[in-house]
DNA sequence: ACTTCCTGCAACCCAACGGTTGCACGTAAA
DNA sequence: TTTACGTGCAACCGTTGGGTTGCAGGAAGT
């Protein structure tokens, strides 16, 4: 499980870094799910705007839509989140054993 | 300590939200510390890119560069990389007290 | 039926992004 | 002192990003 290429993660990282949709996210999780309309009041932007933003973040796996009647419902998708988390936990991994080995080679004096 | 504003939050993102700046992080987390025309050989862009791209990453505090000699290395900074992961599990976890707030409050019948 | 509210689509705009090329400058090696 | 290598700066280019406005279509409420 949680292979996850990439380009996937890529994508995931492209739909957190930008301040609108981050907010969206962030009020989706403390809030629950929404309407874009809902998440468009309190906002400084259009709903047109918030639109796009669910679009991109739903393209990206990290909401789901459901309808509801007449309006449309968008809930976090908390384990692309948890992915995204498990990747920069890997490369800091990764990062601390290369730290490790470099202080080795250099506490080492050279062998011949 | 790790106030981390949620645009800063957003700038990291945005840095790990492309293709070429995320491979260079990998790589740099492998690999450890190297010169931008080293990140360059490998990749599939020219050096300036690459050096641009270590701009953004800078500017988002995931790299620190050092001067060495007439070459200068490019390291990671593992502490934003950590930081946002705890940003993503905060979110995460506000979303499984709202499921948890849902739950309650459909299962109890209204109460008049 | 009529009105209200939320959604969906399309066109359009400006700014920023990702990338390239070309050249000048310092530092290291011959 | 040349020669070679790694870096820095600037100009330029096509594409995409975030955002807006305007309007048409359906589901709810009265």
């Amino acid at each position: 499980m949680s292979k996850a290429s990439s380009a996937a993660i890529a994508d995931v990282f492209f739909a957190l870094g930008d301040r609108t949709r981050l907010s969206v996210v962030k009020r989706l999780g403390e809030r629950g799910a929404q309407s874009a309309t809902a998440l468009a009041g309190g906002a400084s932007v259009t709903r047109q705007a918030i639109v796009k933003h669910l679009q991109v973040l739903e393209a990206a796996r990290l909401v789901t839509y459901e309808k509801r009647g007449r309006e449309v419902l968008y809930a976090l998708d908390t384990r692309r989140l948890e992915q995204a988390g498990a990747f920069l936990d890997g490369i800091s991994a990764g990062w601390d054993r290369a730290i490790e080995r470099l202080r080795q080679i250099v506490e080492q004096p050279p062998s011949d």
